[in-house]
DNA sequence: CAAAATAACCAAATCGATTTGGGCAAAGTA
DNA sequence: TACTTTGCCCAAATCGATTTGGTTATTTTG
């Protein structure tokens, strides 16, 4: 019956406990030095007996290592927090927080907030990961800013050239929902996109662009501000469809955007996928529980977050040569908006 | 343009930069002991030219403390990780972060892990909250044992009396997805919970026990055990519908489960909601991308965790007096796998 | 056999903060 | 005047680990 120590055990009291030094004591526990086997293993039965369990600040102030990351989502409160917390920001921490704990590094979560709140200075964290950064980014400038080794996933905007990054492949994600929405019957594509300047949708313009061009589609490309959420999913559809009567599918880049078109789309009577088809980027909780489900993509987030972390890990150890990693291809969830009864 | 620091700036350097002692930039930055305001401005002006953070693992080593609390799910990762990460614990992880960030508390993830790895050694937190501990509980037990305080997100089970908890109201919960499948139409309900001892389990169980009484319903009822996954809810399932043919609704406590059941059913040709209907508790991805999407309950998770990290901070904080909190009372969410055609 | 290498261990320095226990004027009090 | 209080400041101790730079014995080598 142990009972519950008020004073925390320290090397100290195993050293005691052992008949050794706290430096052969230390030694032991981790494997360095010269320690004669037979001294390591009374060592390791005293620590055990007294149930210790080194200080982790103590160990990190004395080796400088790195204990705690964070992540951060750039996006607004709207599109990434909100009603559907549960978007690509969460899944990305679920499988973050796993291979983090895996190295030894604890997560913490900052979740999108609602604006003028920095509260970065507010942990103190050895490195960062951001996610999808647009240009000017003001949380990755405040990073670098400190110094703090960052990894983007997905490629950062704007000028941040020399931030490590996980490719999230866009250009050809994009390709790939475009070429499925062709194949089932579409004609004239509409593309939406966030307004603010982050590489998926510039590649996903691209993409598009090309894409047209080869299919003697006129290009049809609305940027809204990602602050709207929803709402300005509604308002995107609505004036492109005003506008553009001859589209009859829409590949719109943010989900809460798409779930938003899904709502324009069913006021105006239009059926979906029958009038309207309708796919967006990421294959989350919005795109499986909108009625009718949206053709997304699987991303492979796990992948994704897994080589975040392995690079940030890289680059925390100051190992700084890798400034890249590629996931795999992006894989199509096929769902009701883009499928059209044959016939 | 300011040079990236290859050497971080400690309190020393502040010291010498203002011109006085370490003790002095410790005072006049923690706002403790005695400090001529003229000195504390020359400090505070040296801090921020210099760049000034404290080192974290210096300031908890030294006082003490540490201000981070973790989130631990006790379900196996069959159900609570795996494939569809996107659970209940990730629902409460995305709010919990935010109320702890806004109370200066770090909130690291630890999320479900394959059997036979602790890693709770391994981080260093002065508080947690945990979901849904089943009796014994192995991680809240070493919580306990370390006299860490804890919160329990839903009345742990078994003999833990005295972990303060917010109540998720299974009983309540139960009695309203009952009462909905009677009232559309269910004559026989089966209920399948999991193997293990949790209190949303036994409370499920006796509000199911007293609306068969009340109904003239034959009681049915099938423990589970969790790690079975997707693959148990199929097996429990068919044995349910074998053994009891009778039986045209199932309510099915996890989600996990639910869809594997949702499967056995399109297997063995049994339509929903028209031969079976089916439920389950927590409205997540898993009930929402179902085929078809499944009736479940919206047990308003944000107040859940925002509770829960109240109660926790006040623990922290020396605080015992409130040992429970209660949220709202969970909303039905309606889905076609109990809506029955009518006629 | 003497010199060099190795094994096993330890005392003290170190990391960067906070806290303890003063020191030294200037101001207040008997 | 002498004695206490107050204001402002600092040197050194402290937190609990790791690391540096040794000291002994014990082998190995020339």
């Amino acid at each position: 019956m142990a009972d519950i120590p008020s004073q925390r055990i320290t090397i100290s009291d195993v050293a005691r406990e052992a008949g050794v030094s706290r430096t052969t004591v230390s030694h032991a526990l981790n494997g360095r030095g010269q320690v004669d086997p037979a001294t390591r293993l009374k060592v390791e039965e005293a620590a055990r007996s007294l149930g210790y369990r080194p200080n982790r600040h103590a160990q990190r102030l004395r080796t400088g290592g790195a204990s705690m990351i964070a992540l951060m989502s750039s996006m607004p409160f709207t599109v990434s927090g909100g009603p559907s917390r549960l978007g690509f920001f969460m899944e990305v921490a679920a499988v973050a927080a796993s291979s983090a704990l895996e190295r030894g590094l604890v997560m913490a979560l900052v979740p999108p907030h609602r604006p003028g709140q920095t509260s970065l200075n507010l942990l103190d964290i050895d490195g960062a990961l951001v996610i999808e950064p647009q240009a000017g980014d003001p949380q990755l400038a405040e990073l670098l800013q400190q110094g703090l080794p960052v990894v983007s996933i997905g490629r950062p905007g704007g000028d941040n050239v020399n931030v490590p990054y996980v490719d999230l492949l866009s250009g050809p994600a994009t390709q790939m929902l475009l070429t499925h929405m062709l194949a089932a019957g579409a004609r004239q594509i509409g593309l939406v996109v966030g307004a603010s300047e982050r590489t998926s949708y510039s590649q996903a313009e691209q993409a598009y662009a090309a894409m047209a061009a080869g299919h003697g589609m006129q290009p049809v490309v609305l940027r809204m501000d990602e602050a709207e959420g929803e709402d300005g999913g509604h308002a995107a559809a609505q004036q492109l469809l005003c506008e553009h009567p001859e589209l009859d599918a829409l590949l719109v880049m943010v989900d809460a955007f798409a779930v938003g078109a899904a709502r324009y789309a069913q006021q105006a009577g239009l059926r979906i996928p029958e009038d309207l088809m309708l796919a967006t980027r990421y294959d989350g909780l919005r795109a499986r529980s909108c009625e009718p489900p949206l053709t997304a993509l699987d991303l492979h987030l796990e992948d994704i977050a897994q080589q975040a972390v392995d690079l940030l890990f890289e680059h925390l150890r100051g190992d700084t040569t890798r400034r890249m990693a590629t996931g795999p291809l992006p894989a199509l969830a096929l769902r009701r908006s883009t499928q059209r009864k044959p016939g």
